[in-house]
DNA sequence: AGCACGCCGACT
DNA sequence: GTCGGCGTGCTC
């Protein structure tokens, strides 16, 4: 059938980043693969070069008379290359994406790098570090891994706050190392903590290379490229440390597994932990998960077995867990107090202050802005151009927070010419003036994303509190990742079900993820710390679960809430996100787009739909989902779909969006 | 990237 | 008259 390849000559050089057609000769007819290493004749010369073949093609591109033959299979099985082209191709099959777009997540082009001096934060590892010895927990858990023969498709580790995961990934680490081969490790973008760097130079030293997102482009190939010559083993970083072009990886771990991060939010909108897996049965390498409160997704293939599931229960530090309380706000407000902190979360503060031991004050904000309405007519000032609620920035601005518009707040009303539009605060700065009130005398550092903004602003604030240069932090979500804090005693969750309120499968295993962090962040020295978890939902079993830092109990009942209403990860979902500049175009494609889908009695189809936000940066948008027990079927559907859309809507300017299994709605 | 073609200065 | 400078531009 297919007797052309596309073959990518140089991934590494922009001006011949992209395809050559070759003809594919007969004897080499079943042969050639995606990601096959080819020897091609090139340029008017015919010099003989080295290829990939990236893809096949039925159709000749140009006339056949300039077309050449592939002369022959390259000596050298899979080369590093090779073996991240297929793990394109894996991307664009399951992902729904084209082959470019997947190649350019996976190969980064190689960027003019202009020599820069070296601006590194980093910390040097001067003295070497403490000894460290695992406890048995952490050792068996480590021998079990890397002895096991089962080759499930990943290890998941449930260790409790505290338990000391990180010990337990170095020494895996170390033993990848020692028997030549190397480890990947993701994390959280914001999870990159000063002491963490500093552990791993103290242990690894200069064969560890560290990724951020703030690095450019040549600085990241930089990286890659002494992964690909070998002066490094080790890469940590976020989702796109990934790619890695290491040549023997041996591990890929990812920690704090449940973080959404890890899911690409542009197209190819890929899961690291599905990549991660796809990539290391490529290499024979092992894929570990960690987190102290295992996503529902990574639970539930442990419990049907493809992944072997390992539990830390026993604090490393020695530190008990923090005992909690959940106060019901409706009772506090029926014993008259209006304020935003309860009688007992006040009483626990005073006690703190008095014994000079420091505070936590978490307010969810996730999934809620502090919107500006009019109080006569009701509504929300919103962006002009997206269909959002504008949010007020200082005194006398509102941004929009999807496409960054910005107007004047002339506290007018637009709708109505009422002068009575006011702003719906409950953020830190509000949380911030009350606390201040309430004790004038105490230390107070305030951390959003108003006070990090400057450069530092994150580690500056969070180094002070650590120096106990204050007895309070208040803050959002950003405040409860995985910061150590021997001296503070007391969280409290100002509102714990705000994210609750968010139309989202999700958001149950959001509010536990986020309530189970934040009580994490209590009592993690020698001294015994409370948590404070105020509600409106105190029967909420998320919040409950939370409470108790009780994971199984809260698994059980959101998995039967998922099964019951078919969300995943029982059931796979595709999201189809359908746009244009034209709201008659995107109508008439979105209907057209669900007219191709097969009605049978195992596919759900919702939509399509305008969602929560039809309308961003002058784009309309529509959303279909649709939902299957078998993945396989979806990624048929979705196949099917790509070469409808391609032949009948791809005339107008609507774009197609594919996404299986969405954590969000955009 | 590499290698050709291309149109102007000092050499056998 | 030719050798060669590296300035554009193309490579299935």
């Amino acid at each position: 059938m297919s007797k052309f390849a596309d073959i990518i000559i140089d991934i590494s050089h922009e001006q011949l980043d992209k395809t050559f057609q070759y003809i594919i000769p007969e004897e080499l007819k079943g042969e050639v693969t995606i990601g096959s290493e080819v020897v091609i004749p090139f340029g008017k010369s015919n010099r003989r070069i080295k290829g990939y073949v990236i893809d096949f093609s039925s159709q000749p591109a140009l006339e056949m008379d300039k077309m050449k033959s592939i002369e022959s299979l390259s000596g050298r099985s899979v080369a590093i290359e090779g073996q991240l082209i297929q793990l394109a191709a894996w991307i664009k099959e399951n992902c729904g994406s084209t082959m470019i777009q997947a190649l350019k997540t996976v190969l980064p082009v190689k960027k003019q790098v202009r020599e820069r001096k070296k601006k590194d934060e980093e910390p040097e590892a001067i003295s070497p570090g403490p000894e460290i010895v695992l406890n048995e927990e952490q050792l068996s858990v480590v021998e079990n891994i890397v002895n096991d023969v089962d080759d499930p498709e990943a290890y998941l580790i449930h260790g409790i706050t505290g338990s000391g995961k990180t010990e337990v990934y170095m020494e895996i680490i170390d033993r990848t190392v020692k028997e030549g081969r190397q480890a990947i490790m993701l994390i959280p973008e914001i999870a990159l903590t000063y002491q963490m760097v500093l552990r791993f130079r103290q242990r690894f030293g200069d064969r560890v290379s560290i990724m951020n997102s703030r690095l450019s482009q040549g600085e990241r190939y930089r990286g890659f490229e002494s992964a690909r010559k070998g002066d490094i083993d080790i890469m940590i970083g976020p989702r796109s440390a990934l790619f890695t072009p290491f040549k023997s990886l041996g591990v890929v771990i990812i920690d704090e597994e449940h973080e959404s991060s890890y899911k690409s939010e542009t197209v190819p909108r890929y899961h690291a932990r599905d990549v991660a897996v796809a990539r290391a049965k490529m290499c024979g390498a092992k894929v570990i998960l960690g987190s102290a409160t295992p996503s529902v997704d990574s639970f539930y293939k442990a419990s049907i077995g493809d992944y072997k599931l390992f539990t830390l229960e026993r604090r490393a530090t020695g530190g008990s867990l923090a005992e909690t309380h959940v106060v019901d706000m409706r009772q506090e407000l029926q014993r008259g107090n209006k304020s935003i902190i309860s009688g007992l979360l006040r009483e626990l503060m005073e006690d703190r202050l008095e014994k000079k031991e420091q505070i936590m004050l978490f307010i969810n904000r996730r999934g809620y802005e502090s919107f500006v309405s009019c109080r006569s007519c009701g509504k929300a000032v919103k962006c002009p151009h997206c269909d959002v609620a504008l949010t007020q920035h200082g005194r006398s601005k509102l941004v929009c927070h999807y496409c960054g518009y910005t107007e004047v707040f002339d506290r007018k009303c637009k709708v109505c010419g009422s002068p009575y539009v006011a702003g719906f605060k409950a953020g830190t700065e509000k949380v911030e003036e009350i606390v201040r009130d309430m004790f004038p005398q105490a230390g107070i550092l305030r951390m959003d994303a108003d006070t990090t903004g400057k450069k530092d602003g994150h580690a500056r604030i969070l180094s002070a509190f650590s120096g106990h240069k204050a007895d309070i932090l208040i803050g959002t979500q950003m405040i409860v990742k995985g910061h150590d804090y021997a001296n503070v005693t007391l969280v409290g969750v100002l509102a714990a079900d705000l994210s609750l309120y968010s139309s989202n499968f999700l958001s149950s295993e959001r509010t536990f993820q986020l309530l189970t962090q934040a009580a994490g962040r209590s009592g993690r020295g020698r001294l015994p710390g409370d948590v404070v978890i105020q509600t409106y939902s105190p029967d909420n079993y998320a919040i409950l679960a939370a409470a108790d830092q009780d994971y199984d109990s809260f698994y059980e009942k959101e998995i039967g809430y998922r099964r019951l209403l078919r969300y995943p990860p029982v059931y796979s979902m595709l999201l189809i996100l359908i746009s244009s500049p034209d709201e008659e175009d995107v109508e008439q494609a979105a209907l057209a787009i669900a007219g191709q889908i097969p009605e049978e009695p195992d596919i759900l189809v919702t939509g399509p739909a305008a969602g929560p936000v039809s309308k961003v940066k002058d784009m309309h948008k529509r959303v279909i989902y649709i939902k299957a027990s078998d993945r396989e079927r979806l990624k048929n559907i979705k196949d099917n779909l790509e070469i409808f859309i391609k032949n009948e809507i791809s005339s107008k300017n609507t774009g197609v969006i594919f996404d299986f299994n969405p954590l969000g709605f955009m």
